[in-house]
DNA sequence: CGTTGAACTCAACATGCGTTGAGTTATGCC
DNA sequence: GGCATAACTCAACGCATGTTGAGTTCAACG
């Protein structure tokens, strides 16, 4: 029998710690944490997300979650960010020339959706901005700052394109990706959810391209 | 003193009411518990929700709504649907001349924007959407019948494009108009969150143009 | 006027929540 | 070995939630 009290009911596996108190060999605890937090939180929002249901996947207690981020509030906030690697290869495939830049930034979001790992990731912020202000304020602020400034900067190229113009076109283009990523994991529409990346990053290249044509007389 | 025990502290305002029971004069009280649990839904999402801030906003006890509705999943389940309007204008803006098509959607998704009413509820299923699978279900079904198998018909006119392609870019087409509305009003990101109508339905007619010409050989 | 039935409120319930505080185990350093 | 420190669990707290059942008011109908 258990003694009555607390320790973990897991032996030990040996190996070599390297701050106190910290196990070794297994993977660390904060990382599962924050993986399940950003999955409940995703699949539920952060009202319909529960520590104790958190801390089950992450197999700790809640009160551990606590110990480390202070609040579930807290929590959320730790956890809330849009993959890197995601938005700054969209925001490098705006690099080059010109003429080619539809097909670079549909390439690079082609390549988004084709990694598991990242477009989970990018539909987790998504679902979760729905419900609270400081994810939409995250996204907005990446998106403008890693993709949409340097995009409006390229649109400022064209001919009798000015700023703002360039910069409601830029909008346009990135909620369109938003959209993609909307129709394709959240509502899970059909020939889009499962279509090929290469076949839908076409097709957004030519979207793209639209916006590249200076307005009309 | 009020005694102890029920009645509504609101004296009755006359009139002829309809069925026994019935208040009269008043604003029907079914109307605005749906109001308020489609404002609140959208806003935190089902788990966030709460029956009596439901409750509190429409005027009426917690209770009333049970009575009423069996439970809150099914007041939920009772108060979700795409607003028939928006679907039917943009559903219809594909009917005409296949040249003008991209005109005629863009000024229909405007005309929705245009609409305080219409465009509040758009975005409340948007946002109920990406924590609810069955809201998620009810805008697949809505979208897919009213929109995205009339727009498929029409783009198979076009010479080289079969099935499957005019499906795929039919769904890019409205997942494009999705991002567009959770960008605006959901991320709100700007220029597009306060960009006049007439002018995004410009550049949105672009976008849906690119998707009308035949594939490059 | 008396009965009926629906609209509606109130108080209470059980449940599950986030959070707390105390206690246990393991590690690194002296 | 002993001390400090951090990871971690357990039991319990107060609180807000969805739901219930009993009770009250009021319009309509005979």
């Amino acid at each position: 029998m258990a003694v009555k009290g607390g320790g973990r009911g897991r032996p030990a596996t040996g190996g070599s710690g390297r701050r106190p108190g910290r196990r070794a060999g297994e993977p660390d605890t904060r990382g599962a944490i924050a993986d399940a937090a950003r999955k409940h939180f995703a699949d539920k929002g952060f009202a319909g997300a529960t520590l104790r249901a958190i801390a089950a996947e992450a197999g700790v207690d809640a009160a551990l979650i606590v110990h480390f981020y202070g609040s579930k509030r807290e929590l959320f906030l730790a956890v809330l960010e849009l993959p890197a690697p995601a938005v700054s290869r969209v925001g490098q495939a705006l690099d080059g020339p010109l003429e080619s830049l539809p097909e670079r930034f549909g390439a690079a979001v082609a390549s988004v959706l084709s990694d598991p790992d990242l477009s989970r990731r990018m539909e987790a912020m998504l679902r979760t901005a729905a419900s609270e202000p400081d994810a939409a304020a995250t996204i907005r602020a990446a998106l403008e700052e890693a993709v949409l400034r340097p995009m409006t900067a390229r649109l400022r190229e064209l001919p009798g394109v000015d700023d703002t113009e360039a910069a409601l076109r830029a909008t346009m283009i990135g909620s369109g990706v938003a959209g993609l990523l909307f129709g394709r994991r959240v509502i899970g529409i059909e020939p889009l959810a499962s279509a090929d990346p290469e076949r839908i990053a076409r097709l957004l290249a030519r979207a793209v391209r639209a916006y590249l044509t200076p307005p009309p007389a």
